[in-house]
Formats: C-alpha cells, sequence, structure tokens
DNA sequence: GTCTATAGCTAGATAGAC
DNA sequence: GTCTATCTAGCTATAGAC
C-alpha cells in the first residue's frame, strides 16, 4: 500500500474512486469514505466541501491519469497491437480489479443524476479516450498489424464499448466474458 | 397511452421499469413513482411491501418481455439477419427510448447494492438473451448469411455486450454511437 | 486538519382510519 | 386500495471547539 505516502486529500479520492467503481457515484457516502480512513465525515467535508466538489476531483483524477497513460504510450515506438494490449491489461484491467468496473462506465450509467459540471466532464473524458483508441488502430491499419474494415475512429467505438461492456459482465458473470470478448475483439481486428 | 387499461400494480412496475432505465435501481424512491401516478408511497408499500420485491417484480417482468419475444421470433419462419433486426430494432430501441438504457444494463451497474435475489435474477436474464442471441447467429452461419470467425456464442457475447455499451453511450453522446456500432456489428458479422 | 454536535432533508417502512 | 401520520435511519452539509 502506498497509501500512507499520499496526503489525506489524494487518499479520499483514492478511496472514492474505488467506492465508484463497486457502487457508483450515488450510491456511496461521505461515511463511506470516513469509515475506511478511520476519519469522520465532517474532515471530507473540509476538503471537499459538496460532494459535487469530489465528483469532479474524481473526473479530474481520470484526466490526469489518461493524459500521462495515454502520452506515454502514444509517443513511444511500440507497435499499435503492443500499444492496444498496455491499454488494455496495463491500464484498463490494472483500475478495474475484481468486481470493479471503469469509472467512466459507472458515471454514464448514472448520468441522469449527475451534477451539470461532471457530465460536462465525462464526455470530454470519453472523447479522450475514443480519440487515443482511434490513434493507435489507424497506425495498426497502416503498419498492416491491423486489417479492419472501415474508419479507425469507427472500430474505436466499438473496440472500447466492447472492452467497457465486457467488464461490466464479467462483475456478473465471471472473468470469461472479459477473455472472450478479448480474443473476438483481435479476430475482428486482425480479420484473418 | 394504453396505461389506464392496465390495473395499479402493473402501472407501478411500468413507471419503476422507466425509472430503472433512466436512474439506475438504487437511484429512484417510492416518492417518485407516487408522483406519476399520483397517488402516495404507502399505496405503492400496499402493492410492494419492500422495494426488493418491487426489483424482483421488475426482474419478473423483463423475463415475461424476454420469453415472449424470444419465442416469438425464434419460432418464425424469417431469416437470421431479419431476427437480429427485430431484436435490435423492435426490441431493444424500443424498450430504451430517448435517454434510456437497457433495464439490465442499469442492474449491472448497481449489482454491487442489489438484494441477492436479484442478482440472481438478473444472471439468469443475461444468460438467456446470450443464448437466445447465439441461437440466431448460429442459424445465420448456417444459412450462410452470416460469415463470422469462432464459435456462435462467442460472438453472441460481443454482439450484446456491444449493443448494449452503445445505448449507454449514446445517453451521453448522441444518437449516432448506436449508428456507428450498429454498421460495424453488421459488417463483423457479413465479414466482407 | 480533525473533531463533536446537529440541522434539514429524504429514504424505506409501518400503523391504523376510511 | 388508498389515505394521513409517524418512525427510524441514512444522507449532505454546517457551526464551532480544539
Amino acid at each position: 500500500m502506498q497509501t500512507r505516502l499520499k496526503n489525506r486529500k489524494e487518499q479520499i479520492v483514492e478511496v472514492a474512486m474505488d467506492l465508484l467503481q463497486t457502487h457508483g457515484f450515488e450510491n456511496f457516502s461521505y461515511l463511506d469514505i470516513a469509515n475506511q480512513l478511520s476519519i469522520t465525515k465532517a474532515s471530507i467535508h473540509h476538503h471537499f466541501a459538496k460532494k459535487e466538489d469530489l465528483g469532479v476531483a474524481l473526473c479530474r483524477a481520470i484526466h490526469d491519469w489518461h493524459r500521462q497513460e495515454f502520452g506515454k504510450i502514444l509517443t513511444s515506438n511500440k507497435s499499435a497491437p503492443e500499444k492496444l494490449d498496455i491499454y488494455i491489461n496495463g491500464m484498463l484491467r490494472f483500475a478495474c480489479g475484481k468486481n470493479k468496473i471503469c469509472p467512466l462506465s459507472s458515471l454514464q450509467v448514472d448520468v441522469a443524476s449527475l451534477p451539470e459540471a461532471m457530465r460536462i466532464e465525462l464526455k470530454a473524458l470519453d472523447e479522450h479516450e475514443l480519440e487515443f483508441i482511434a490513434q493507435v488502430l489507424a497506425q495498426g491499419k497502416q503498419e498492416s498489424d491491423f486489417n479492419f474494415v472501415g474508419e479507425a475512429n469507427h472500430q474505436a467505438i466499438l473496440v472500447v464499448i466492447a472492452l467497457k461492456g465486457a467488464l461490466q459482465y464479467s462483475r456478473v458473470h465471471g472473468d470469461y466474458i472479459f477473455e472472450q470478448t478479448m480474443a473476438q475483439i483481435n479476430q475482428l481486428l486482425v480479420n484473418k
């Protein structure tokens, strides 16, 4: 646990992220966070006066994480299949351990109840991610590692949606769903 | 509105289903339903003593709907592409109008907070749906309307996950996501 | 920065009259 | 079958002491 090296504010965001991925934003309380950190609700309010503020902080944390990881992957000299693998097995599966889903999927489903500020962040984060995958797929097609039909940004939508959906299904039905979806995606990207 | 022809219990389930698809099970209250039907919370409790009972009723309603529609489609003499089209445009898009997602997707995301009885129902409903799509895909392959690689039940997972995920994304990003995902799925099923 | 205490609200749920 | 009234518990949020 590197938790002890982080300041309180970062610890709160870390615990909140976990709760977002397991229970959803409208479905965890300041008390849940307080209990895990052995402090009181009032202390959380000191750092994030309103829950909406915490929600925006969660979005910013995802944003920073995307910027860092996507940048690192895109500027590397790896092949497109390798880049996709880092995204899937290094990012998605690392962030979404047992019984967790992608935090963006979690926010999407609660979108009707979310404050406006969070909805705007969510949309931008999704678009950012889709654009990243589209770039990787385009590289793969250009270098003949991938051989899918149609535009890279159309294919990117299918790939991202399938990966996120597979995480949702896996929580209910077991990990084999993710494995099989991955295999299908590989097959359709290589197309032979 | 055929609402007036239904009894109160059915009306409650109908309103609850809409709220499930827009806000999620843990995110609507008996008061929300009561207001829409112009009755009181206590009246809802008369029909469904606990919210868990209402949740199970929602699962049963989805089950009945599946049984009826899947049976009608499977026993028809239509081609596999036609059957898939009825499922997508007749069922999914009918049930999931503007700003609604599939009720099963909604339950999946809240699964950590759901009562055990609902979790069991949810899993069975998902499996039922996957098996139905697998049957349609298998028919399509046998009749050479579809030409995907691999097992029908593996491909079914990808198709269902992509459709449900596209509905989630469409609510945040607009209907074009669903259109493009549909087009990609068609292409990968026909595979040429 | 963390605490106790509490306000104000809404949730699910129950009792009992009509 | 629907109502009013009420209970308990949980939530977000604030005030003020340390």
